[in-house]
RNA sequence: GCGCCCGUAGCUCAACUGGAUAGAGCAUCGCCCUUCUAAGGCGAGGGUUGCAGGUUCGAGUCCUGCCGGGCGCGCCA
């Protein structure tokens, strides 16, 4: 519709120009707008204002002369030039009545849109170490990657989402060692477990399998362990030199059996990050490796495309990359001075690899203390030959938890912190997923786990899926009462639908589409939860004031199509932040007698 | 110190990317169930959009400088 009045305009503006009523050099850009207030009708146009200087004449008096040239069109009423120089048109009645008949046809095609047609996108998200379980903090990373996957995808981009999995590195010895060590008291031996190891239970019950495939075949001399390596911190000493240490010595010892701990650590930690995320709707189509950008040759390739572009040099030893020359403020490490290739070597590799997968865009989204990353990473993107924005990172900013008024302190460091898991136990994926999306992505979230679970219309979620299992409980009923839903009955009679709510909850139907574009334009998935509240309060409005069943069969037949079109977009939009649509509502707390 | 993000009603946030009288919910106060889920709805009060300038027809939105908050600045991952 916007298209059609900017072409309108255009063409009024080309008449005028003919008939040298006015002069321009170049058509400017055409804005048009959907009016806020109902009172200016359904678009805005604000050419007459942008022209005033170049025309220099009023604006209100340009607004009339474009008002005067357009031509008829079947589906505007009315036109009209106010105030300041706004051009406001209104809709015909048939033509705003259309949206109903177009979401009941198409069902969840309705909002379907071709942005990112022919567009190839990856979207990475979460790709927290696999070192132990998800905690609250990585689930908005999910929640809103997760939804931006949809929002694309229903706006026309082929979507692949990416799990870049870090099974490579010190931080995966530190974890097999500490499951070793676990492994080892299980056993019976008396060890110093070290300060920077990993503390938390997991790692006992992953040290419990282990233990359950060897039995006490991997036992050792403990002392052995703990023989040469640097004092631990607590012991006077550093904790960093005193881990790598023992898991030297831990290497030595197991010889082979080390990679089959390292495997079980790893394999067992995945599972239950795939499993986590699984229950929390969130689904990839690939789990990347690190590993296997170290035993292919991506990495060299990688850093050979670099060196090609003599955009690497050495420096003490190690191996630099000249972020600076791009922009960033400081030149990168890429291999260091004892051979071994950094984490950022890895993710230029990644990156090439991405690209050379045909990929004409690389989506990121990383928590925002990250965001040191971004000017690497663009720097990456061009030293490899590519545009930088053709790379998108996207911050997403903590979540505080709240338990009412009291804030819930948590430490990622001393292992108190609550996983996922927790949460999504507490209070279930549907208003965990909307909770985290609810507040723009780059913007702090204060999340309160009573007010997810409470059943009231103070919780957004709840009071969004009432209204969807309001409408279900509607065409439940309609038997039991003999009042047939005829839906071609329905369509002919739409113009019934007539009271002020009535035409706000039309309004905000129309207006789906629209927030999809949105969204997947500006990446913000807030948008459709704030989209979803609005549909759900117009549609309570409407329902407390219209009597659906009512003995009208037109009328009745009119207003159930405007619940069902009303449900189909409930569900999609739910269905894109992650969460359920019920059918019914239930709760422990409420007796259905009352 | 340098860099990035953010300051909107007492609280938590919107505002269609520069448009018309800045909107919701909570909290406060008042109303509506013999009627499809009151698990809901209707109404009232509440604002110098952190401060000061600038850009233009027009600024919560863009630019500069302050004030206040968050985060980041390793041959760590």
């Amino acid at each position: 519709m916007i298209g059609h009045i900017q072409e309108l305009i255009e063409n009024a503006l080309e008449h005028l120009i003919q008939r040298e009523e006015i002069q321009l050099e170049t058509l400017p850009d055409i804005q048009v707008e959907r009016a806020r207030n109902p009172a200016h009708g359904d678009y805005a146009a604000n050419i007459a204002m942008v022209l005033q200087k170049q025309l220099k004449k009023p604006p209100i008096e340009i607004a009339h002369m474009i008002v005067g040239a357009l031509n008829q069109s079947k589906h505007i009423e009315q036109v009209e030039a106010v105030k300041p120089g706004f051009i406001n048109f209104t809709l015909t009645k048939q033509c705003r009545l259309q949206v109903i008949r177009k979401i009941i046809e198409q069902k969840e095609d309705f909002g379907r849109n071709d942005i990112g047609k022919d567009q190839h996108v990856t979207v990475e998200f979460v790709s927290a170490n696999p070192t132990g379980p998800l905690h609250v903090g990585h689930g908005r990373g999910a929640a809103y990657g997760s939804s931006l996957v949809n929002v694309l995808k229903k706006s026309g981009y082929q979507v692949h989402a990416e799990y870049y999995v870090n099974d490579h590195g010190r931080q995966m010895d530190i974890l097999a060692t500490s499951v070793w060590l676990r492994y080892l008291e299980l056993c019976g031996d008396q060890l110093r477990f070290p300060d920077n190891g990993y503390q938390g239970d997991y790692i006992v019950n992953i040290a419990r399998q282990v233990r359950a495939k060897f039995g006490d075949d991997l036992r050792v001399e403990v002392n052995q362990i703990f023989d040469q390596v640097t004092k631990d911190e607590s012991q006077g000493g550093d904790k960093e030199a005193h881990i790598d240490d023992v898991i030297q010595n831990s290497k030595n010892l197991l010889n082979d059996n080390y990679q089959k701990v390292f495997k079980i650590a790893l394999n067992e930690i995945l599972s239950g990050i795939k499993d986590d995320l699984e229950d929390f709707n969130v689904h990839y189509d690939e789990w990347f490796s690190e590993k296997k950008l170290h035993q292919s040759d991506w990495i060299d390739r990688a850093m050979q495309r670099l060196k090609d572009g003599e955009h690497v040099f050495k420096k003490e030893g190690a191996w630099w990359f000249n972020a600076t020359y791009f922009g960033d403020d400081k030149d990168r490490v890429l291999m260091r001075e004892n051979g071994q290739k950094t984490y950022f070597a890895s993710d230029v590799a990644y990156l090439l690899n991405k690209f050379e997968r045909g990929f004409d865009r690389a989506i990121y989204i990383f928590g925002a203390d990250h965001h040191g990353y971004i000017s690497r990473l663009k720097a990456a993107a061009k030293a490899l030959g590519y545009e930088a924005d053709k790379v998108d990172i996207l911050l997403v900013q903590f979540a505080n938890l709240f338990k009412g008024q009291e804030k819930l302190k948590m430490s990622t460091r001393s292992g108190s912190f609550i996983t996922l898991k927790t949460l999504v136990d507490e209070v279930g994926t549907d208003a965990a997923r909307y909770f985290y999306v609810m507040r723009s992505h780059d913007q702090h979230l204060d999340f309160d786990l009573e007010l997810a679970k409470s059943q009231t219309k103070d919780n957004p979620v709840f009071y969004i899926q009432y209204a969807h299992a309001r409408i279900c409980s509607v065409f439940r009923q309609l038997d039991a009462q003999n009042m047939p839903y005829n839906e071609e009955i329905g369509i002919v009679n739409l113009k019934l639908l007539d009271s002020d709510y009535e035409k706000a909850l039309i309004r905000q139907l129309s207006m789906y589409a629209e927030t999809v574009a949105k969204a997947a334009v500006s990446y913000q998935v807030n948008t459709i939860a704030n989209y979803l509240k609005d549909l759900a309060q117009s549609f309570h409005q409407f329902y407390a004031h219209c009597k659906i069943q009512g003995d009208n069969e037109d009328l009745r037949n009119a207003r159930l199509n405007l619940c069902s079109a009303t449900r189909y977009i409930l569900a999609d939009g739910l269905a894109l932040i992650g969460s359920s649509a019920p059918t019914e509502m239930y709760s422990e707390d409420f007796d259905q007698d009352d």
